[in-house]
DNA sequence: ATCTAATACCCAGAAGTCCTAGGTACATCT
DNA sequence: AGATGTACCTAGGACTTCTGGGTATTAGAT
């Protein structure tokens, strides 16, 4: 993630997550392919951050998976949102409008006086 | 800090500082004001985040301070942007620009297909 | 006169997230 | 046979922020 701002992606990895899963049911190793083409490979989500963040979300009840196979006959975790996790995705979205949105307005040039 | 969000403030506090501290010399309580004044309250820091991160960052050299005293004869430490700091805060301000870039575009409303 | 609120600083310990650096297993391509 | 890609997993560490304390001075309220 963002190999050089591992720092930025704190608490928005799990919006990101939903986000993708809101597309449709997909598997771990996908979710990461899916951001890493979607942001041109801005976003690189590292494999143990990845699956430790899919575990906490299932134990949340945010997401929930079944054992199936891939296109190449390998088995696969297909995650989908639960309806608690549709509801988190709409709230942690506004959240993280409304956080950047602050910060916009600290970043915003005016020294001014 | 965004009371609800804590872990969204996690690698934006030094920019927001060093931003803030770009304007002029500010101290430490100061600059906790100038930011909730800057944001309508919507960016709001614990002193216990604060502090720590004024300490941190004097350590890396990326600000400096003087005591001095506050307009009500309270002694203040002073802090201000040392030149690495100055240059810190244009790196810092891009890798949050390029981030939040990249998010949008995971964010954006497009199930496509 | 006494109490409260605001200014201004500080710290220890806990909580939480992400990363590093490993590991397993199978399939495909060379 | 070996390398690469898919697909999963874990332990331990690093780092940041927060909670909940604490000190001291000044100004305003009762």
């Amino acid at each position: 993630m963002s190999r050089d701002t591992p720092e930025l992606l704190k608490g928005t990895l799990d919006l990101l997550i939903l986000k993708t899963l809101h597309s449709g049911p997909l598997h771990g190793y996908g979710i990461a392919r899916a951001l890493e083409e979607k942001t041109g490979k801005a976003l690189q989500i590292e494999e143990g951050s990845l699956y430790p963040a899919l575990y906490r979300m299932t134990n949340r009840g945010w997401i929930d998976f079944e054992w199936g196979l891939s296109s190449n006959n390998r088995k696969k975790k297909s995650y989908h949102l639960t309806p608690k996790g549709k509801k988190l995705l709409g709230e942690k979205h506004a959240q993280w409008n409304e956080f950047t949105a602050a910060v916009a307005l600290v970043l915003e040039e005016g020294t001014a006086s």
